[in-house]
This record gives C-alpha cells, sequence and structure tokens, in this order.
DNA sequence: TAGATTCGGAACCATTTGGTTCCTAATATT
DNA sequence: AATATTAGGAACCAAATGGTTCCGAATCTA
C-alpha cells in the first residue's frame, strides 16, 4: 500500500551507537549522526523524534549487541579458570580511546538525565550478573553473598579500566590481578 | 602605571574548575563559564586565551586544591589501619553528581586532546603515590612491587567508583571492601 | 596631572545548532 | 491504474555558538 523504508532501521542505529560511542553526545552534531546513520535529514526526522532519543536508542543497541554478546561471551567460556574468562572483559581493544559506551554515558550524561542513569545501571547490572555467573559456574568465594561482593569488585575494575584506559595505557597485567583477587594463584 | 586588575585570577579560575567539574567542557558554554568565573567577555578574552585554555587551568586548579587536598589528608592520616585513610577517597560527596574532575576529563576529552591526558595521568599518578605512601606506612603488602600493585588496584577502584557514582547510588561498603583488599579484616 | 591599563557592557561577526517544511521522483500495495 | 508513503535533497528558521572589537568610565602609578 505504500512504499516501504528503504533503509534498515537496526542498521541506522549501530551507525548511530558507533558515533556516539566515539564521541560523546555533545560532540556528536546532526552532520555526524546523519553521516554515521547513512541519512538525509527529511528521512531522520520521518523515522526517529530527535538527537536524545536517538542516543537512547543507541544504548539500547549497546545492550543488545555489545552487552549481550560480553555475556553470551563470558557463559559460553570453558576454561576451568574463572580469571580466564573474567579477562575478556579486560583485554585491550583495537579502539581503546572510545572505552565503554556504558561508561561514556554514566560520565557524560546519567547524573542530568534520568533515563540515561537507568540504563546505564541496568547494564552494568546485566554485566555483573554475567560475571557472578562465571564465579558461580566455578566455585569461586565462600557463600552467594561473598560472590556477590567479589562480582561487584570486578566491575569496579572494569569500569575504572575502562575510564582508565581513555587517557592512555592500562599497564596493569590483567591476568594475575584478577588470579589473585580471586585467590586462583 | 595601569589600572590593576580588579578580578583575582585564581578565584576566576576556581570558578571555572567548578562549572567544567559539574557540567564538562561541551556542556558549559560562554555565558555559563563567564558567569561561575565572575567576568564578562571583555575582560575574559583580555586575561585568558580561550575556553580551551581555560580548561586546562582549571585542571591545574583541580590538581593544587582537591588533588592535593587528598594527599595531605593521606598523609596526615594517623588511624592505625591503611584502610581507615583510604577511605576518605570513597566517602560519598555532598555532591556525588559531579563525581571526580580527573574521571570526567579522563572520560570526555582525554582520548581526543594529548594536553588533557597528560594531566589527568599526572593526577592518577599522583593519587597513586598517596595511596602507596599509606600503604607503606603502615607495612602493608610483601614487597614494594606489592605495594605498587595493590596501590594500583585502590586507584582503578576508585575511579570505578566515581564513574559508577555518577549514574546513581553506589551501595558498596567500602570500608569492609578496603579492609578485605588490603588483608586488614 | 598625565599616561597606561583596567573595567563593564554593548555590539557585532560568521558559523553551527536542532528543528521543520517543502518538493519531485521512486516504489510498493490494493 | 490509483493510492499511499517513502526517498533524497534543498531551502529555511530562530537561536545559540565561540570569538572579537569597540566604547566611555574608572583607577592606579609615575
Amino acid at each position: 500500500m505504500a512504499r516501504p523504508r528503504e533503509f534498515d532501521i537496526s542498521r541506522a542505529l549501530t551507525g548511530a551507537m558507533e558515533i556516539f560511542w566515539r564521541q560523546g553526545f555533545k560532540a556528536t552534531n546532526l552532520p555526524d549522526l546523519l553521516k554515521a546513520m547513512g541519512l538525509t535529514r527529511g528521512s531522520f526526522y520521518k523515522a526517529f523524534d530527535d538527537k536524545e532519543n536517538v542516543y537512547l536508542d543507541a544504548l539500547d543497541k549497546y545492550d543488545a549487541t555489545v552487552v549481550t554478546k560480553t555475556l553470551s561471551t563470558l557463559e559460553n567460556c570453558d576454561a576451568p579458570l574463572a580469571s580466564d574468562c573474567l579477562i575478556k572483559m579486560f583485554e585491550p581493544s583495537t579502539d581503546a580511546k572510545r572505552g565503554c559506551f556504558i561508561c561514556n554515558a554514566m560520565v557524560e550524561l546519567a547524573p542530568d538525565n534520568p533515563q540515561v542513569a537507568a540504563k546505564t545501571n541496568a547494564m552494568a547490572d546485566r554485566l555483573k550478573s554475567g560475571i557472578i555467573g562465571v564465579l558461580e559456574k566455578r566455585n569461586i568465594g565462600q557463600s552467594s553473598d561473598h560472590r556477590q561482593e567479589l562480582g561487584d569488585l570486578v566491575l569496579h575494575l572494569y569500569f575504572g579500566h575502562q575510564a582508565m584506559g581513555k587517557s592512555g595505557v592500562d599497564e596493569t597485567d590483567w591476568s594475575t590481578r584478577l588470579k589473585r583477587i580471586l585467590g586462583e594463584d
């Protein structure tokens, strides 16, 4: 009955995620965003509300792709040591400077945007659950409370690592550190 | 010979530090900055270069005030337990949402601005030295290398705490956690 | 008193901002 | 073939952006 949409909403949001991830919200202007999404102004405003809403959608996209993949990697890891699974979260990225989108959003927008804060908190919780799952499977920690504590500790280290990584080299030997923290050394 | 400057450069930079600390670089426009510094456009451009340079000056001001005060607090702490000194770095601020200026600068600007990266790295190093000083005084750790390792661990936790704190409540019991990490429990 | 430099403020600049409205051509369904 | 909705692109908008220049008045030193 009508001409179908030529561009893929999901692909466009992936482009939005990537530019927001790399540049942040404020530093990304509309031309940047349109280029990354492969859209013109007309199509953009017909399909989406505004820049802020697309940013929220981009966070959801990050959750559905990067976070989900990370959790899946943790779940499917068959290394005997928990630290050998968790190390994947700390491995240097080919694109270290963009860091972690959750961390970037927490720092730049969460204090002033409750919707962003809700999403970043939810994603952080998912990561924490994934970490704790790894600990449970390998019987790390003396109790459930202790595993919660260790999982939260690793989560904090992860965000600290992501923040510091944006400002230069993080020389930390995370393999050794994780083993020590989890009592696997 | 000439009319002296009526405003205090140092006080103006303190105002700049506070607005950049709370809002970030991009989110702070010139009217915001002028208001925070108590200056008009004319005076501003006569006394300073531009917004970016004032941001760098604000980072220096943070180093000279907040970071220096933190180090001094750590050095002068006479609690017998190292964790009871380091806990001060993790105590909830009355203004938690602005977080830590170093962390904010690392995430927002360091990847694209080498001058910012150099300053944040230098301040992070100072904090780490202060932490390690606390450990040394109380004979925490089996060796110098081990103290370096523990200090770097606490530093990562600090930045993770600062990042996550901006997005909501950090429920962590840092007193207990620090004691556990440092073997003081 | 004369000279120098500050002050606050207004005015101005080109550019960019987010946002909106057109238009014609294309392409699907019924 | 008729209808509906998309596409891409141009044009436009008011507002805000960072940045600069000028002004008369004030205030210090020499």
